[in-house]
DNA sequence: GGTATTTGTTCAGTGGATTGAACAAGCGTG
DNA sequence: CACGCTTGTTCAATCCACTGAACAAATACC
């Protein structure tokens, strides 16, 4: 996807760590995720990371016994213990159990796609994805990342930061990523939704990242000290969607959001 | 879950890694991955691991910047990056679409519970899970493990591996988990169902892991290199489960391995 | 409140992980 | 087939990450 001429700076002389080896490790874990064919040699994750070879071999030596990566022949791809500490991960949110739950019963809701995200760095990330319709099925997965500025929830969940975080993360001229005709282009574009979006409590995406389909996302309010903020998300088809439905999909939604940022709802 | 008091083999003086750093956090994910609450401190994971404070603390340094894990307060916890790099590992395997679109269309298995699941060590890790029958939701999720003598797909893919392995991993006095009365107790016991997997092709789970609940499995084979075994499994309550039906239901599954097998079936 | 315990951070010395060069083995090319 | 090129492993010297003890700060206990 990116330049693979260009080395990156995860490593080599930059940032010093407190422990270089598992710093190197993550870099080599994350190569490996945004590899297109999810495989690379020794040397291809030598030259890329700028990390010398036997220094790697190493590393992948450990990672390997670690079974946080595999290897096959000459090539390495990542382990399955991944997935297994992805899934702790996600048994210790009790906001997915109940998000399931809430999602079945709800009169609107429960025949639509539904989705819990939350936010992770520049991008958001999919916790969950309740599906009541099977005739629109999502290419997107559990776990899948999208930019902040070409989602519903990504512009929700940028919404409820401080001014100065959103300052920081879109500079007046910085460039956003785009994906159809609609995407948003400024980030002064991007800022004025933000307002919208605080008077309104929730955000409209309008075929922004995939053409033909909207999407409508509220806020999950972040009860104390728990965590990142979460975000609710329903996706439609442009074709079939009315300003009747969608108020009462916004009105679920934020029972649902309610319900999840207050426990015991 | 554990003895706490018992300090961890991960570490210490036994296993010499060509990158100790990286065994140790590995080890430190592992642990907060089993911890109940998923939260331990500093000293927690020092005692626990056998890590001097000094040292877990700089490992920790690292792994939070890595995004790994997340520091709330004195606690730390599993890192959503873990979530996207299990999605990135899932997201190779094509056969989880194929898993997808097939169930859909099957008629008998579309309105059942299908999981497909992987062999990984001494258990199994499900990869994925079709529900037709919202009637009967199953508590276990992507990711999660279950031992190889307590499930059906454990046992078939026990099954597929040769006998001095099985040796191996059961031998005679071997104490195996248990979670029903039915659970199987005696390695004799599991090996003779081995050998009855063996020759029927598929296996079957009887109230052993969850009572009132019935489990039907099959192999998917694997062609050529293609990394480890995948199975497949239908559950039912066992009050509604008739021989005819489980008859399609093997016969569906068996077709959808073949066609997992086969690629471009 | 005073004591005792535990928790997390700081820091200089040292032992072992890291490294680069040299090696052997594989691969494509002319 | 001989040639250059790349790939992965080996190994001794060096440098730096790890350590343990000593510190400060918070918590538990009586």
């Amino acid at each position: 996807m990116a330049d693979s001429r260009t080395p990156r700076s995860a490593d080599g002389l930059g940032s010093s760590s407190p422990a270089p080896a598992v710093t190197r490790a993550a870099a080599v874990l994350d190569a490996l995720a945004e590899a297109p064919s999810g495989r690379l040699t020794l040397s291809d994750l030598s030259r890329e990371l700028g990390i010398p070879k036997s220094s790697t071999s190493n590393l992948l030596l450990a990672l390997e016994e670690a079974r946080l990566i595999t290897r096959e022949g000459a090539d390495f791809s990542l382990g399955r213990k991944l997935v297994e500490l992805g899934a702790a991960y996600l048994s210790r949110l009790d906001e997915v159990q109940e998000f399931y739950k809430f999602c079945e019963q709800a009169p609107t809701l429960s025949g639509e796609t539904v989705r819990i995200a939350m936010i992770d760095g520049d991008h958001i990330i999919y916790l969950a994805r309740y599906e009541g319709h099977p005739a629109v099925r999502l290419t997107s997965n559990i776990g899948d990342k999208m930019p902040l500025s070409l989602s519903a929830v990504g512009k929700v969940l940028l919404a409820q930061l401080h001014d100065h975080d959103i300052e920081e993360m879109f500079p007046d001229d910085v460039e956003l990523p785009v994906m159809t005709p609609k995407s948003l282009r400024s980030a002064a574009e991007l800022k004025s939704q933000v307002l919208a979006i605080r008077k309104q409590g929730y955000a409209l995406e309008d075929e922004e990242s995939t053409l033909g389909v909207v999407c409508l996302a509220v806020p999950v309010p972040t009860h104390g000290a728990h965590g990142p903020s979460l975000g609710l998300s329903v996706t439609a088809l442009k074709a079939t969607f009315s300003e009747e439905q969608a108020a009462l999909m916004v009105k679920e939604l934020k029972e649902l959001a309610h319900s999840l940022g207050n426990p015991m709802g």
